[in-house]
DNA sequence: ATTGAAACACTCAGCTT
DNA sequence: AAGCTGAGTGTTTCAAT
């Protein structure tokens, strides 16, 4: 993990479509040689995947929420995520330090589906309350930043 | 936006490298048919951008947290926006309803950065108060969820 | 890391349903 | 209007340097 490696992926967050060609003149690279290190990222899990962004309005996931959990017990374990992931609209889940436990994403369309979706989380076990935040509007969200400090 | 689109979309959520051959396959389409619906979902802006998935470990952004700012003012004005986004630590920016006025997402690489990055978010106009949320572990990060309920 | 060549995918125009 | 087909172009991919 370079300098070189972390402008190919600062362009990859902006343009994945782009060519090699285009990569490599952005980073001062042949095509090959930029083709092979974006290879190796690839295999080495730095880069995750090549997805695509979906505006959130166009798909009607319009609603975003972040919801903390309290917890009778200790939730870190695999039932709890398993839990969590078979309900679709959470989008992200972590496990907090602070007074709640959990902290989940969602995104529906309503929020009358919102509130089908705290439903079905108030029923995981070992869940004991929930504190909802309702997203009015989106600043911004884009990729993490890369720049900075950098070891290894 | 039908359930062709929708599909599309899913399959370029988990994969965006393949090919539109296989895209049409997946969807029932031909290749040439597949391309003008996935041209037409960016012309449109449901794809906002192709992009890469950086695993945050890798890249030195190991420590992720949520902040949640007290104000002073309605800050849901751009000089805030701009203000919050020339932190580049600041992945995503809402406002939110409840008790705090905005939420903020954070990556930093270790928790001494992100003392840094809190005494930056203090200094912009009208933050009177913050409350900083660590997460200790993340169960999952993944596509938003397409399925359910689509209209137009 | 580069080069060059072969294989592949994208892109577009014209045609069909 | 939406989908299919086929030819031309550009890109990826890989072997050799």
């Amino acid at each position: 993990m370079d300098s070189i490696d972390r402008a190919l992926l600062a362009q990859l967050q902006v343009d994945a479509t782009q060519s090699y060609v285009s990569l490599g003149q952005a980073v001062g690279l042949s095509a090959g040689s930029a083709h092979e290190r974006v290879r190796k990222l690839r295999e080495r899990g730095v880069i995750r995947r090549t997805t695509v962004d979906v505006d959130p309005a166009a798909a009607s996931r319009g609603v975003l929420s972040y919801v903390m959990l309290q917890a009778s017990a200790w939730m870190g374990d695999p039932p709890t995520r398993d839990a969590l992931a078979d309900i679709p609209e959470i989008q992200e889940a972590h496990i907090i330090a602070g007074s709640a436990s959990l902290l989940v994403k969602i995104r529906t369309s309503t929020t009358e589906q919102l509130q089908a979706v705290l439903r079905r989380v108030f029923a995981v076990d070992g869940v004991t309350g929930t504190q909802t935040i309702v997203v009015l509007e989106t600043f911004f969200e884009r990729p993490m930043y890369l720049g900075g400090n950098g070891s290894s």
